[in-house]
DNA sequence: TTGTACGCGTTATCAC
DNA sequence: GTGATAACGCGTACAA
């Protein structure tokens, strides 16, 4: 079932004219008569040629696409995320070819892999939670292709990063709890190897040191795949209530462990927030519908994909190699029912 | 910031060959000496050559990638949709290129003429709450451009077809309903354009019949953006509220729909079932979270982009057109809190 | 067994 | 003002 497109040569041929005057009556060239043009023009509008991309990609040795690697985009906060890279991408003409890491460390390699041959112009890539071996990019990284982090960073690697302030994030939460009087706040975390976790249960620390409590390290918890398998929250929660002190509080750094603890809650009827309180990251758009009512630290999703794709597509397009950026945004912080002192 | 890739030019000069040599070697043809063949592939080995896509695909005429357009992609269905694709897709050595129309004509007719200039070998496509023209479907269709609809179709276009039984859906929650002593419902809709609104109106007209129930046509009312915009969502609620017979239940037809719904009653204080009962079709993950736990008509999506890209695949690689297939998954029924009879 | 020449669609360069 | 040619990277029919 092949799909046979007009070309250039159609359109010489049916005005008796060679390609490369018709390739420039198309470009609007200077060289060309104002007759033939029009000729040309008219003709190719009738016959509704489109330059064919593929060609054009060989001779500019670009694609005019990048690549996306994400762990999941059926999860609000990346498909937020993904609408933003799409709207700058599409106004600056750029295709986005998307793949999905799952997670797994293996699969973002392959996926990689598969990116890179398939000649993108660039990567915007928040790596998975098993990812701790960087070699798959730094060897891109070091051919000079242009490669940005969001979310998930990467510290070892120069070049530009986009993330929000997850310290903060992770403190103003923190500090909430403290001061509505929770006393034993736990931190549901996700992979060590990550980036934002490792911030965001700075945060968390340093709101309890700043409110003169102790930091207790069992009190955290982490689930490598960031709460993408319900068992693995269960094991972590199951573990923290087990504590001869257990917590009356916890705060989940991401939106998987969010609603999983939520989930685990609800299966074991523990109330919310009598029982134990509830705070964490997530984008969801239906945290106001859950029952109880979600607090969250919310972040501008759509707005780091929008950042993450104005600057790969600079870095792409410059002629010079500029300095790097790291652009950290603000989160938000939204309290509702779940953090609520009883 | 260009990024210079290894040829087979580089590979011949290296080993002092021609480059129809390396090529056959690395493509392991009977021609080529077996002592050829492991020089060759031991030095493309060491500098990690890759053929370039697209000289392949300028060569080949096709791109090996598809395209896909929706209506939103941070809405669980239709992630789960794309999930479903890309495994079948990267299997098969596909790439899928996403759009999404936001439910606006204007939005889909520009970006299929994006995609379609990006030379993808296929369409997977579920039209816009909008779409009543079909011509740029048409004319491409007409061209034997491969098209596969899923979900939202469109009966005008022979071509594949994949969609849940939306009529046995509705069918068998307003039956629930009924059944569960419910007198007055209501269905909020979609669009009147689509397929899916029509089908599944017409399982709640039916499931009214069968019990023996007037049909009211009063009692519908329809959304044209599928309930992405909250405030068509309450109009369309309190227009029901406001009948002299108002409803005890309601039966939502799409995703955004059902959850607009529950923000409504939530917003306005009115208990959910007690004061009205909802059962909606929706993908969210999260039903069982919600206040009240929400019952819903789910669609196996996954599954749905699976086959659907069987399809498109089997047809792009077709020698010969097939027949059109129409393939009908059913829909799976979850009743919880949300439509009990108090 | 290996090399030469051509074509895929386009544009830049040079020639007329 | 227009046409012929080469080049982008690859695979293959044909020639040696």
């Amino acid at each position: 079932m092949k799909f046979e497109a007009v070309t250039i040569k159609d359109i010489a041929k049916a005005l008796g004219l060679s390609t490369s005057t018709v390739s420039r009556a198309l470009r609007d060239s200077y060289e060309i008569s104002p007759e033939t043009k029009k000729r040309v023009l008219e003709y190719s509008e009738k016959i509704n040629y489109r330059p064919n991309p593929i060609a054009l990609s060989l001779k500019e040795k670009r694609s005019r696409s990048i690549g996306i690697i994400v762990c999941e985009i059926a999860n609000s906060f990346f498909s937020q995320i993904i609408n933003g890279i799409e709207s700058i991408a599409y106004d600056k003409g750029y295709n986005v070819i998307i793949a999905q890491s799952h997670e797994s460390y293996e699969r973002e390699v392959l996926n990689l892999q598969y990116l890179a041959s398939r000649s993108i112009d660039g990567l915007l890539i928040s790596v998975s939670s098993e990812t701790q071996e960087m070699d798959h990019l730094r060897s891109l990284h070091e051919k000079g292709f242009p490669i940005v982090f969001f979310d998930r960073v990467v510290d070892e690697l120069q070049t530009h990063k986009v993330i929000v302030d997850n310290f903060k994030g992770a403190y103003d939460a923190s500090l909430h709890l403290v001061k509505n009087g929770f006393r034993n706040i736990a931190a549901l975390a996700g992979s060590e190897y990550l980036s934002i976790t490792k911030e965001r249960l700075g945060g968390y620390v340093k709101a309890l040191e700043d409110m003169g409590r102790h930091y207790d390290s069992t009190m955290v918890q982490h689930c490598l795949h960031g709460g993408m398998l319900y068992e693995e929250v269960e094991t972590a929660i199951d573990h923290l209530l087990q504590l001869p002190n257990p917590p009356d509080a916890i705060i989940a750094s991401a939106d998987k462990l969010t609603t999983n603890c939520m989930r685990y809650f609800k299966k074991k009827n523990i109330r919310v927030p009598e029982d134990i309180a509830l705070i964490g990251f997530s984008n969801l758009d239906l945290t106001d519908l859950l029952s109880p009512a979600l607090s969250v630290v919310r972040q501008p999703a759509f707005e780091m994909g929008q950042i993450s794709t104005e600057l790969l597509i600079q870095q792409i397009e410059a002629k010079r190699p500029r300095d790097f950026e790291r652009r950290i945004l603000p989160p938000q912080l939204f309290i509702r029912e779940s953090s609520e002192k009883i």
